[in-house]
DNA sequence: CGACGGGTCGGGAAAAACTCCCGACCGGTC
DNA sequence: GACCGGTCGGGAGTTTTTCCCGACCCGTCG
């Protein structure tokens, strides 16, 4: 039986040495303890699912890397804090772009530390992230700025006149070939539009790229 | 207000005798209603684009002349038809090689009837494009009757079951890394699978792919 | 004024994805 | 047993995507 100021926490980790390292620089920690470890995302889920109702959540705080293979682990970030509201979620990943930060607050993320910030960062955001609000390690606090205004303006709004030009393009389906010949551009400029445009935006390939576009209904339908 | 029954007419020509013309022929019908008239490709799309989305649909088929300047009509026709998968359009226009009806229907037309083809026809035409199918001109049937056949049975009716699950998820939008995990197979077979699916359904990128399940419905919205 | 930042455009090079071709295996069918 | 379609994946070449970079233009700010 723990007591009642500690802190249960999940990590969710495709590899099991850095599960480890984290295992044993958390439980330094006489108040934390790690009492489940998962090497992807749907064993993450299954394991909570199995939480009997009844006595409550088993886990206080899910250390999340989301440099899982795929997007599984913003998935999951989805999921879990749709089902499970009052379970914190503290992603932890190298990416830390501002469409990522983004991308994972509004996916419910409680808080957010790269892996390049200091291990204290990492056991310090844990015990932040059980308070209130949210938690952005240091070395992303400067772009967080920025993305904070993301949060409320949508990741679209940053696109420059010419990406948004080509995004019309290519949600209409056309090849990257194609739009070059339409807008009189090297294709080899509008594939690195492309680029800019999938990573503001946070989408992996050309479906997500649409289902963007018609959730948030850029071009009209 | 129409009634139920009432098939609601769209005239896109860019000759206003011509649309005179077939909107008197139309409107001796006492079951078709024509809504609207439109002089080019912007005009009609502008149109539909103020469908109040709420409402549904203003439209029920549009009647789209294919020869008018420049490729604005083929164009309109691809834009519609993925804009508004439910909206009929027969095409009507005094090209019939073969190659024509075949960008036609590949563009998303319900329907194909040349001008050289007796006034009835159109009349018959607006009514069969309602149903399921396409619906070709007499005189152009016998020359693309290949083409028919093509297109009434699906091309994705000889997708392989293996085929088919693979679809279900790239029109999911995983990336073909996920999918392999997933179903425990090699990325390499799963790229295979999606050349084949492409090849069999006749499209060329992943936005063309999502285009034609929706059109056709393959999976649950 | 000049410095600066953002947007536009595209080259170079490496990585990833796609394509085409092939062989192996399996289960039906004729 | 021969044949065929489906399943699975390797080899190898091509194409696309990505990341990094430099050039240029233009507006803003000190």
């Amino acid at each position: 039986m723990t007591s009642l100021n500690t802190i249960r926490v999940m990590l969710v980790d495709d590899h099991a040495v850095v599960r480890a390292g984290y295992r044993r620089l958390l439980e330094l920690e006489p108040d934390l303890v790690v009492v489940a470890e998962c090497a992807d995302a749907d064993a993450a889920y299954d394991l909570l699912q199995r939480q009997p109702a009844s006595a409550g959540p088993l886990v206080d705080v899910m250390v999340l890397d989301l440099s899982m293979p795929g997007r599984s682990g913003l998935d999951l970030l989805r999921r879990v804090t749709l089902r499970w509201p009052s379970l914190r979620v503290l992603v932890f990943t190298m990416h830390d772009s501002a469409a990522m930060v983004s991308q994972c607050l509004r996916a419910g993320a409680s808080g957010f530390v790269t892996k390049s910030s200091q291990p204290e960062e990492l056991v310090l955001a844990v015990r932040q992230v059980m308070g209130q609000g949210i938690v952005l390690s240091d070395d992303i606090a400067a772009t967080v700025r920025h993305v904070l205004d993301d949060v409320t303006t949508p990741p679209h709004a940053q696109l420059s006149p010419r990406e948004f030009d080509v995004l019309r393009f290519l949600v209409e389906g056309l090849a990257v070939e194609q739009i070059a010949e339409r807008l009189k551009l090297s294709s080899k400029t509008v594939a690195n539009y492309q680029t800019m445009i999938r990573q503001k935006l946070g989408v992996a390939n050309a479906v997500e790229l649409l289902r963007y576009a018609r959730q948030h209904r850029l071009f009209p339908e």
